[in-house]
DNA sequence: TGCCCGATTAACT
DNA sequence: GTTAATCGGGCAA
């Protein structure tokens, strides 16, 4: 069994810990799989969405690593965000797509599709894919529902610009699994 | 207080 | 390629 990955795993550079989430295995109480895609935010990013200060909406952003921060996007679906960096420094990794591996069944009964490869392609897709709502908001990374286990073998990791932001778009802190059929987008 | 826009997605043409 | 769905935050007034 994969090692499991502690709280202390965040407590470190959040351009460091993105491209390490790679190939990381996420669980949601038994549901879920390989983490393919992420983005990386920080305060200092005028991209994210602590760069204005705390409000109750990011304010786990603003506390310590090894949390979950969940936000609602375009006023209808969630997106699931890892806390890292000492407290304070309101940054986060946004997961944006796994491939699936556990739960299938219970993924396609809650997307309401079939086809695998849209299981999990895109951060809305991947939170009802695994029953995130504003409820986990909040929630540790290393207690139930949550688990993480260590990639068992290196990941061949690309870079890229992030999807979707209109601020500070050059900046190539996303990160995917090379190759993967799972991408919200190829890179 | 009101207005605009956003770390998106699915269903259109 | 375009657009509706839908709501909280930032910022101007």
């Amino acid at each position: 069994m994969p090692k499991r990955l502690r709280r202390a795993f965040f407590r470190r550079s959040v351009h460091d810990v993105a491209p390490d989430l790679i190939g990381v295995t996420l669980l949601v109480d038994g549901v879920g799989g390989r983490i393919v895609e992420v983005e990386a935010y920080h305060h200092t990013d005028p991209a994210a969405h602590s760069f204005h200060g705390p409000t109750p909406r990011n304010a786990v952003m603003f506390g310590p690593p090894g949390y979950v921060y969940v936000y609602r996007s375009y006023g209808i679906h969630w997106c699931l965000n890892f806390v890292c960096e000492p407290r304070g420094s309101a940054a986060a990794v946004l997961i944006r797509a796994l491939q699936p591996l556990q739960g299938l069944s219970t993924m396609r009964r809650r997307r309401g599709i079939s086809p695998e490869r849209q299981l999990c392609s895109g951060p809305g897709r991947l939170c009802e894919a695994l029953g995130i709502t504003r409820a986990q908001n909040g929630s540790a990374l290393d207690a139930p529902p949550f688990a993480l286990f260590a990639r068992a073998e290196p990941a061949e990791i690309v870079a890229g610009p992030r999807i979707g932001i209109t601020k500070a778009v050059a900046k190539p802190w996303r990160y995917g699994l090379k190759g993967s059929r799972f991408l919200s987008k190829p890179f």
